[in-house]
DNA sequence: CAAGATTGGTATAACGATATACCATGTGTC
DNA sequence: GACACATGGTATATCGTTATACCAATCTTG
C-alpha cells in the first residue's frame, strides 16, 4: 500500500495477469465469474482507479475536454458551462475550465496549456486580437474545437447567438414605443460579437429613420455600467432609450438613472442582452433579450462530440436566436 | 505532417535521437550549440507542444491541479478561483475547476474524475454530506489535497475563514447600534460553514443579553433571499436587524425590504458575508463581512504547493479573520 | 604519447494502461 | 481417438515521454 494502486498492483493482489484485470475491469474479453469476482474484490480493496491519462496515451481516446472562456464572473458564462458539463459528464467526459478574463495572452497560454495536457477537445470563446499562429497551432495538433459565441475563420465549428437580429428586435422594439433617440452602449474594444450587435443596431436606426447614431462603451460589468451610463446621460441629454451589449451594463445603466433621480422604464428605458438570473430580480426587472444559456452549452456539447467522433464532418455553424423579454425597465417615453 | 507533432517526428526532422530533443527542449544535459539550433527550427515548424501527460508519467512530477469547488456561479467563489489560477499558472500549473453545485453525488463522481485523469493535487470544497468512502479514496491515491471553507477531518490541509468570530463581531456591532431582535438568515442544511457562523451569533446574542435566538433557512441566492427576507418578516415583526450568511441572500432581503416599503439600513438593517463586488454596487450599498477572495485564492495556491513539494509536511490549518465593512444596510433602529 | 577527463551525444528501460497475437486447456463430433 | 473449436487466460509490443547508463570522440596533462 505504499504507492498508488495500478493493474500491477491489482494483478498480484488477484493472483492474475495484468491484462486479465484490464479487461475485467472493462468488461471486454472472455473471462469466467471467478476471477472476475477476484479481480472486483482486489480493485475494491486497494481503491483501485483507472488511470486515464496512461489508457488515452495507448488507445487513442481521450475523454477530457478544455473549455477556455473568456470571463467566469459572468453568470451567463457559469450557466452556459453548467450546460456544457452536464451533458459530457453523462458521457463519461471530463470538462475542465479556464478562464482567459479577455486576456489574450493568457489565452495563449492556456490553449497552448490545452494541447499540453492533452485534451481531446476544445470549446473556445476566442479573444478579439487571437494571433493567426494560434490557429496554425490548434490545426498542426488537430485538436477538435468549437468555438464559442465570436466566429475566427471558417476551420472550426462554431456555436452562436444572431446578435444583430438580435439588437434590431430590440432597436425596433423601443422604436416601436415611440423612442427616437436610442443610444447603444457597452461592449469593449472591437469584438466580434460588439461589432454584430451594433450592425443590428445601426440597421434599425437607418430603415427606422431614427435619430443619429450613439455608441458609447463600457466594460461589463455593473459599475463600469453605471459610469458609463452616467456619462453618457450627460453628453446626450435628448436620449431616452439605450440598447444594451449585456445585462449587467444594462443594471448598471439602471442604477445610474436611479441615482440621477430618473425611473428606468419612464424617462430612458433599458434594454439588456443574455437574460441572466439578475435581470429578473434586479429593480426595474430588466427588459433583454435572451438566448437560453443551458440550450447553447447543449449544443456546444453536442458538436463538439459529434466532431470527436467523426473528424472528417464538414463544418458546422449553429446559430440560435435571442428572443425579447420585456419586463419593466422599458416603456414608452414620456412626453416632453 | 499527417499525425500530431512527438519527440520522435522532430528528432527524425532535425536529424538527432529522442533523448538529445528532450534535452534540448527542458534545458538539461550537455548540448552543443549547433544541435541546440537545428532541434529548435525543428521543434517551431513541426509546431510541437510536449505531451504533459506523457512526462507526467514518466518522471513522478505531474503540474495539474483540480479545484472541487461547490458553486462556480457564486462570485465569491469565482474571485478565489481567479486568485489560485494567477498564482498556480505562474508556477507552471494548469487548474482544472470542476463545479459539483453542491451535489454529493456529482462530487463523488468529480472527485473520481480528478484521480481517474492523475491530477496531482487537489483543491476542495468539499460538501457536509461527503462519504467517509470518499476520505479512503483520496488517502489511497496519496492525492495532495486542501480543504477550502469547510473542514471534514485532520487529514487535509485546511484554508478557511474564521467564521464564528466574523459572524459575532457582526451580532456585536448591530448590538451596539441599538438593535435588540436580531434574526441570522441563510445557510442550507447543516454545513459546517453555517453551523460555525450560527455559533458566532448565538454567543453574541447571549453574552449581550439580546432576545432569543431566530434562525431561518435561505439558499444562497437572490431569488431565495428575498423569499425567505418576506417569509421572516411576516413570521417575527419585531426582528429589526438580520445576520445574513452570505451577500446573495442579504442584497434578496434588502430586495424584500424594499418591495414591502421599508428602508434598509433604517426600518431594518441587513448585513451581509463575503462582500462580493455586487455588495458596493446594490442599492442600499452592503455592509458586510468581507475576507479578499484573492488572497484566500493565493493562500490555498501556496498551502497546495507546498504539499506538493514536500508531502511529509506536518498538517498546516490557514484561517484568516473577516473584516466588518460598514456601507448603508445597517443603521440604529428607528424608535418605536 | 599514454592515461585520464571532458564533451556531446545515443541506447535502453520504464511509467500505466490497451491491443494484438498467441497458447493452454476442455468439449463435442465422427 | 484424432480433429476442430470454443473457453479462459497470458506474452508482448506500444503510446510519448524521461532517467540512467553508456559510448565515441576530443582535449588535457604529466
Amino acid at each position: 500500500m505504499s504507492r498508488k494502486p495500478t493493474l500491477g498492483t491489482v494483478a498480484k493482489e488477484a493472483g492474475v495477469s495484468i491484462p486479465t484485470v484490464s479487461q475485467v475491469l472493462r468488461g471486454t474479453g472472455r473471462i469466467s465469474e471467478s476471477t472476475r469476482d477476484k479481480v472486483l474484490r482486489a480493485a475494491k480493496k486497494l481503491h483501485y482507479v483507472p488511470d486515464f491519462r496512461a489508457a488515452a496515451m495507448r488507445s487513442g481516446e481521450n475523454r477530457e475536454i478544455g473549455f477556455v472562456i473568456n470571463q467566469l464572473s459572468n453568470p451567463f458564462n457559469a450557466e452556459v458551462v453548467s450546460g456544457v458539463v452536464d451533458l459530457l459528464e453523462t458521457e463519461g467526459y471530463m470538462v475542465s475550465i479556464l478562464d482567459t478574463r479577455d486576456d489574450a495572452q493568457r489565452q495563449t497560454s492556456q490553449l497552448e496549456a490545452v494541447i499540453k495536457h492533452g485534451r481531446g477537445g476544445l470549446l473556445w470563446v476566442p479573444a478579439f486580437d487571437t494571433p493567426t499562429e494560434t490557429f496554425d497551432l490548434l490545426a498542426a495538433h488537430k485538436m477538435p474545437t468549437v468555438t464559442f459565441l465570436r466566429q475566427v475563420n471558417e476551420t472550426f465549428d462554431h456555436v452562436g447567438i444572431r446578435n444583430a437580429e438580435a439588437t434590431r428586435k430590440a432597436t425596433e422594439y423601443l422604436a416601436d414605443l415611440g423612442h427616437r433617440h436610442i443610444a447603444y452602449l457597452g461592449g469593449t474594444d472591437m469584438t466580434i460579437v460588439r461589432s454584430e450587435r451594433i450592425e443590428g443596431y445601426k440597421r434599425a436606426v437607418s430603415e427606422r429613420a431614427l435619430g443619429p447614431c450613439i455608441l458609447w462603451d463600457s466594460m461589463d460589468n455593473k459599475l463600469a455600467g453605471l459610469e458609463a451610463m452616467q456619462a453618457l446621460l450627460r453628453a446626450h441629454p435628448e436620449v431616452t432609450a439605450v440598447v444594451c451589449n449585456g445585462d449587467m451594463v444594462a443594471i448598471g445603466a439602471c442604477l445610474a438613472l436611479s441615482r440621477s433621480g430618473q425611473r428606468p422604464g419612464g424617462d430612458v428605458s433599458v434594454i439588456g442582452f443574455d437574460n441572466i438570473q439578475d435581470a429578473a430580480v434586479s429593480t426595474p426587472a430588466l427588459t433583454t433579450m435572451g438566448v437560453s444559456p443551458n440550450k447553447l452549452g447543449q449544443i456546444l456539447a453536442q458538436v463538439i462530440l459529434r466532431r470527436i467522433h467523426n473528424p472528417e464532418m464538414p463544418l458546422t455553424v449553429s446559430e440560435i436566436s435571442a428572443e425579447l423579454i420585456v419586463r419593466e425597465s422599458t416603456g414608452a417615453p414620456s412626453p416632453r
